[in-house]
DNA sequence: GCAACGTTAACGACGCGTCAGGGTCA
DNA sequence: ATGACCCTGACGCGTCGTTAACGTTG
């Protein structure tokens, strides 16, 4: 298809077309003759898809994000969900306001009067970040419960007993966890679309690593981690991320990757029980390493780069092992 | 006061501050000394308006228009509620699109299976402007009333007996006349915010030009009349524009100035009396010099011009002065 | 050669945020 | 002379609408 037959099957503006393609949501053949686009079905849905996000108010930004990852799509989703409810409160306290000018509105409008009835209307001021960041609900350890476990959860359609654990997983982020979740659920909201992209991208990524290592790649790994480790601390722009996310991103995942809520996840999935089972070996030798003598070099660069936000001795695995990612 | 203390007494920032006065829409004194600005208590309250009208979601462009003619805001007003009222009916139906995909999306989430669902939520496309068009709701007729005869209204509180003329109008505009203040409503909301100012500005002008009227000045006044009636015919884009707004606009104004209502005004409003005998006297004298042998060339270039639209036989006194008005 | 299509590039709109450059006050 | 203030001007943001310049197809 050439580009009029599209636009008149979709209903999109060419200029829209366009752009979308030089934002690279749409990646359409060239023909290589004389440098026209050559349309397909695929590009067509695409389109139609690309369109119905954009009409649902998502940033080009973010469609890319959907697009390339759709597993980011949950979280984009809440997002706009929440956005929406708090434009509708905005627009409803307007409504009021502007009623409340409308009824008393004298045929002849003097500046004076129209002033003060401004000043009594009582307008809000439109903020809306805050009043996102405010309210924390419940469909949001949906999302982090996806961005945790997503990764470890079988293709197929769960068996009973598994529908039974993952219920008892959601229970736990309602319940003892919720405070944990919460923390991640703020982080996340702070993240830029890229910064989501990348958390999302680099997890699959890492555990696709762990998930395949062999007791033989133990000691290699732990090693290859103690050198980026070691990267780590000597810039101090990383550090400095680092510290700003510890508390309220790193260290709450670290707690329920060692929880209750770990053993329940690992009953359900497999591969969630080999990644534990390797990062945990692998972390061990690592930490292990650290202690020794030869690793008190480390240990105190560590001390002193990270400060008392970070204590090695009480530190879980995970989070060296998210130290050493950070060189990425 | 300075630039600063405004901004902390406001809480608006230096920038927009700059904004606003750059737009026109605030003129603080200017020191001749260095150049700084000098604000006035007056400034504040202007400014904490001009605020408190972006909140409420009004364009620069509209706010500009409502604080150099106040009379135009009970137009925005009403446009404005209407925009917020179809913005919340987009955001629920979005809300209920993007709630139906939240809840089937699957924990594994792939493209082909979001795109499904995204086809089936049924997101709404978001055009404003078709939807806002079509409602025609009743306080349009308060809207159109103010346009109509605002600058006729006596400024002190109305008598009773006011009050019940007043009444009169009301009911006839919902009415019987409602069809043509339904055209007048609809004309207006197609025009922009210069367009309006524009309009609301002529209106008054001319209404003072014509109540001050005395018998000695008719026959200049239909002389000039006549005179601008020729100049606008020859005039082809003033002539183009004039027939794009003679039906939904100038001939519902014209009906509605020669009806029932208008005899209610004139018992209402001593000013309005005064205007609708000047125009008539005036208008007659252009209209039977129209009709005579002399007005023969005139009255067969209007017809040439102007068409079928337009019938010179049974047109009613407004209409010429309307036409002679397209000059200026 | 003509009209209808295609492609890229550029500017404009809106309401500011942000930064740079250069002047002024205490 | 310092630092805090002031002004103006320019660029950037995001999502296109619009126009222009120039190439291709039928």
């Amino acid at each position: 298809m050439k580009l009029k037959e599209v636009c008149e099957k979709t209903g999109i503006a060419k200029r829209n077309v366009h752009y979308y393609i030089k934002e690279g949501l749409l990646v359409p053949r060239k023909e290589l003759g004389n440098g026209y686009y050559e349309f397909s079905d695929d590009d067509c849905d695409r389109l139609l898809m690309i369109r119905s996000l954009r009409n649902a108010g998502f940033s080009i930004l973010q469609i890319r994000s959907v697009l390339k990852k759709p597993s980011t799509s949950g979280y984009y989703i809440n997002l706009r969900l929440k956005e929406l409810k708090s434009e509708i409160e905005q627009a409803n306290s307007t409504i009021r306001a502007l009623s409340y000018i409308q009824e008393r509105l004298p045929l002849h409008i003097r500046y004076q009067k129209l002033q003060e009835l401004v000043r009594e209307a009582g307008i809000p001021s439109s903020d809306l970040r805050d009043s996102i960041a405010q309210d924390f609900e419940t469909y949001d350890n949906d999302l982090i419960n996806r961005f945790l476990w997503e990764n470890f959860l079988p293709d197929a359609p769960m068996t009973d007993y598994q529908e039974y654990l993952w219920s008892k997983v959601v229970r736990f982020s309602n319940g003892s966890y919720s405070r944990d979740y919460q923390l991640l659920s703020q982080s996340l909201h702070r993240f830029s679309p890229e910064q989501i992209d990348q958390v999302f991208a680099g997890n699959r990524e890492i555990y696709n690593e762990v998930i395949f290592l062999s007791r033989g790649d133990y000691e290699d790994y732990a090693r290859q981690m103690i050198a980026n480790i070691r990267s780590f601390l000597h810039a101090p722009k990383l550090v400095l991320g680092w510290k700003s996310k510890y508390l309220c991103f790193t260290a709450p995942q670290a707690r329920l990757y060692d929880s209750e809520i770990a053993k329940t996840m690992e009953e359900l999935s497999p591969s969630f029980k080999a990644y534990r089972t390797n990062i945990n070996e692998t972390c061990r030798i690592a930490y292990d390493w650290v202690q020794s003598d030869s690793g008190r070099p480390l240990r105190e660069l560590m001390h002193h780069e990270l400060g008392s936000l970070f204590d090695i001795d009480s530190c879980s695995h995970g989070e060296l092992q998210a130290m050493s990612l950070q060189v990425k």
